[in-house]
DNA sequence: CGAAGACTTGATGCCGATCAACAGGGGTGG
DNA sequence: CCACCCCTGTTGATCGGCATCAAGTCTTCG
């Protein structure tokens, strides 16, 4: 019996019950797997669907007039995609794999009976949704107000937690994932000052790189550098669910 | 009878019942009143409540460890403020009020309650949510891709658009409220640079400006020099609630 | 084995930060 | 009522961080 990932991710925060583990389940009935590099939703395109990651790894970004790329935001085991489809018709952002994927696509609709059937998942959501947006708050006050190194360091942290929570890893060594060009676009920088920021960390001990892993030498000061306000995104401490309404 | 600000927001979305709308007004049953500068509610400070804007304009912001301040957001009237309160005991920013205002203070379980009762209304939060996502991912490609002239602009149009709707003015001259300061804390910028900035796209011919008032001369040349992706945030069209589940 | 993409490093230039000085204005206390 | 002061705005001079341009290496894959 595989659990759903949304189920999975939902219940890192709240004990669900059964009912609603059976209602999360039934959102993700059918998969679609995606190669490495495939689109799944293409900026102005008609989102007739959200979709649950499942497996593997993607991000968003968005084109700027003058083409150059701004990643909006990297896409795990869990995470919903294209939640903005709900509302807005043409998706807002492009959404593509950066290794082999699996996605579950879901109903608009379903959201809909979600929330009248579960009120608390609904209730949930809202909250997921904070967190988030938490997290977008400070990527925002990263590149308006710190420097280059602050902002690789602050990425590779967060890549780092992120694959940590999803496959388990408990080392201080990963598979980063990306192309020197993708940090420069999710950080505002070219991949050349990326590429030199790099080089600066591990000269200073911070990081050590092989290939594409990557190893937090000097965990400490590299969490320092980056100015990292330790939100420690999903971690149940310092969360309060006790408004939730009862379960159905 | 003076309708709930919420009711007011979302009814701009979709046609609320009027037991949707009773149990808005309910929330907002006290007021408080906050006069100029004012700290509603500060950085890592316990949070127990979330507010409704009822009047006047009010801006969130964290400090940096150097400390910088990146401003967040502006709020006006029917927005929601600490959302973020509904999960992380500790609020994540600081909310100070820029003009006199009043809040409606609601308790954070009245938030449960309201999905419990009315999974409509929660489903509606959950796409209000994403509409302000949405906004915040704009902001960040700015921030990470755009010039400084570009984000000036860009802010001086929001500002615009958001009072447009909240004081229904149509004209081409509205009162800014922000001192360049402020508007250089919007935008990662230094108040000297917002300064000259302003000064170019006076002498373009873009704006106008007399002391506080700001005129938009040549509307169509400051939205291209703001790369503004005409999102519209709150016009109705090209949104879609057709999934939500039925009123009670 | 050739070609394309990713990485690396150097040289140079520009955008926006920083430092500095001054003007206007509004609030406060004497 | 006036003097003072702090806040905001304005403009010039200089500096520095990151972009841009360029060239070359390494890796991967067809």
């Amino acid at each position: 019996m595989t659990t759903s990932c949304l189920a999975e991710r939902l219940g890192e925060l709240i004990d669900l019950s059964n009912n609603e583990k059976a209602a999360l389940d039934s959102l993700e009935q059918r998969e679609r797997t995606l190669r490495r590099g495939a689109v799944l939703l293409r900026e102005h395109d008609k989102s007739p669907e959200l979709f649950v990651v499942k497996r593997g790894t993607m991000m968003s970004y968005v084109i700027l007039p003058d083409g150059s790329r701004q990643i909006l935001r990297f896409l795990f085991r869990g995470d919903l995609v294209a939640m903005a489809g709900l509302v807005y018709r043409n998706s807002p952002e492009t959404v593509i794999a950066l290794t082999e994927c699996a996605v579950a696509p879901v109903e608009r609709a379903a959201i809909g009976t979600l929330s009248a059937d579960h009120p608390r998942l609904a209730a949930l959501l809202i909250a997921v949704d904070q967190i988030e947006r938490v997290a977008l708050t400070d990527r925002l006050a990263g590149l308006g107000r710190t420097s280059a190194k602050a902002r690789v360091a602050a990425l590779l942290i967060d890549i780092r937690n992120r694959l940590r929570i999803v496959d388990g890893t408990a080392g201080n060594t990963f598979q980063l994932g990306l192309t020197q060009e993708e940090i420069g676009d999710a950080t505002g920088l070219t991949a050349v000052h990326v590429n030199r920021m790099l080089r600066q960390l591990q000269d200073e001990g911070m990081i050590a790189r092989d290939g594409g892993r990557m190893t937090f030498v000097d965990e400490t000061m590299l969490v320092r550098t980056a100015h990292h306000t330790a939100r420690d995104t999903a971690r149940a401490a310092g969360l309060d669910f006790s408004w939730l309404p009862g379960a159905r």
